[in-house]
DNA sequence: GCAAAAGTGTTTTCACTACACCCATGT
DNA sequence: ACATGGGTGTAGTGAAAACACTTTTGC
């Protein structure tokens, strides 16, 4: 172990930000449009820098949020995700992100011209299916902020954080479809929602926007963790073999 | 945004870590006693500075594995658990601790007298109790890392990382007892961990030395993810209402 | 034999799937 | 009327809790 006057090597830190949204049923990732350099010109996740010495971490990824996508981080579901620190992530040095998943309703237009200007929603499926790629090592951490939604919406009620303050459950469910990447039977989807007691909350008004039978709406109810959780079944890639096959 | 040539300010990276370890059937972490201020006499988890600027975090996590635990870190299950950076957390200044968890099988003995003098494998339940404290935040660290053993074990094989290379049922058993801290139906358990396909994998010979009929030993499956998930029942502080009852 | 721990069978309950069917609205 | 999306009934399937019961050891 290093003696007393030995000091550690200072690192530089930021904040990178998985921002995952709704956009026509379908998941997008906020990306920005690196201007310097280096990897000028690629696709990047939002973030940046500690700004001072007081600045909570989760603070400024709140201010990120602000600055680059314009988003009101008070009303938006914020985590962090983890930390990546392999040496050679950056070439410029050693830095360290501690990368944060936010989501938010579906904006009905993209972001506004404002501080960012190079940020635009992209779907998911450009990056996981190799025909974009992004700068530094967020790719991966694209691909872990997915999985942890994937699975957070299972048992937590995350899925809300995608819909408006008030929704349908048909709406819900399209977020669950899109996070999961397949569809769903809409008439179990509608009884096993409301079976979770707190998950939703009836608001007294429907919505007849569409034709149809207008649809009642909901709110988030007041438990974050459902109990049964929303399982999803696993890919039909092969069944798996239970105990009493193998007798 | 600050311009081109306004310079981030660094801070200070270290690990700390919360090893949990089965000790006769009770939860166990291991936590040292600080020679040095801050908090100095006082119980904290190990850890310590990120060693130089070419160090990945978890190297770094598996260095102070070794040297403040005597633990060989490629045996054991090791992953970040998360970063916590509040600017007040440490008196000594900006210091952003990258939290991880690790869970060792039940040794025999405590920490043999090595590199650490004052390590010690505790209870955790005089913790949770608030009986004894810890300095820093780490009593919030240890929270959530309890909470991540207890969710993790639900879903993945982390439960065969408390036990030895071959265990028996009811070793497992006794990892998700103390884990979760309730008792569970051997009979019931039994079988359940048996029908999750590639959980548990049969080694040839049995037995064990207690009294009463010997043992099938297993040993951990190629299965990380188990479906179904071994899920526990909600603690019986109130039934919930189901989606009848409101009927 | 008896206690203790391992392992099995069986019943009941309950959640989930699949799908037929009814309801309320716009055009 | 009829298309469209919202909502309900119900039978079949499988997982899990509860618990009686059998097996295999040490003493």
């Amino acid at each position: 172990m290093p003696n007393e006057t030995w000091q550690p090597p200072p690192v530089l830190l930021t904040v990178d930000l998985v921002i995952l949204t709704l956009r026509s049923s379908t998941l997008h990732v906020l990306v920005i449009e690196r201007g310097i350099a280096p990897y000028k010109g690629h696709w990047a996740l939002p973030g940046g820098f500690i700004s001072d010495a007081g600045e909570d971490i989760v603070d400024a990824a709140r201010r990120e949020l602000r600055e680059e996508a314009d988003l009101d981080a008070t009303s938006l579901h914020l985590e962090q995700l983890g930390t990546y620190g392999r040496p050679d992530r950056d070439p410029r040095g050693r830095i360290v992100s501690v990368a944060h998943l936010a989501i938010a309703p579906g904006l009905p237009e993209p972001e506004a011209g404002t501080d960012a200007s190079a940020a635009s929603w992209c779907p998911v499926e450009e990056f996981t299916s190799g025909r974009r790629s992004l700068a530094f090592d967020h790719h991966q951490i694209l691909d872990d902020g997915l999985e942890r939604a994937r699975t957070k919406i299972e048992h937590t009620s995350l899925a809300t954080a995608f819909c408006d303050e008030t929704f349908t459950i048909t709406d819900l469910q399209r977020v669950y479809e899109a996070v999961w990447g397949f569809e769903l039977d809409p008439r179990n989807f509608y009884r096993k929602v409301q079976a979770v007691p707190g998950f939703l909350t009836p608001v007294g008004s429907d919505r007849r926007t569409t034709r149809g039978r207008p649809a009642r709406l909901f709110q988030a109810g007041p438990e974050h963790l459902l109990r049964p959780p929303m399982m999803r079944p696993l890919p039909p890639d092969q069944n798996p073999p239970t105990q009493s096959e193998t007798k």
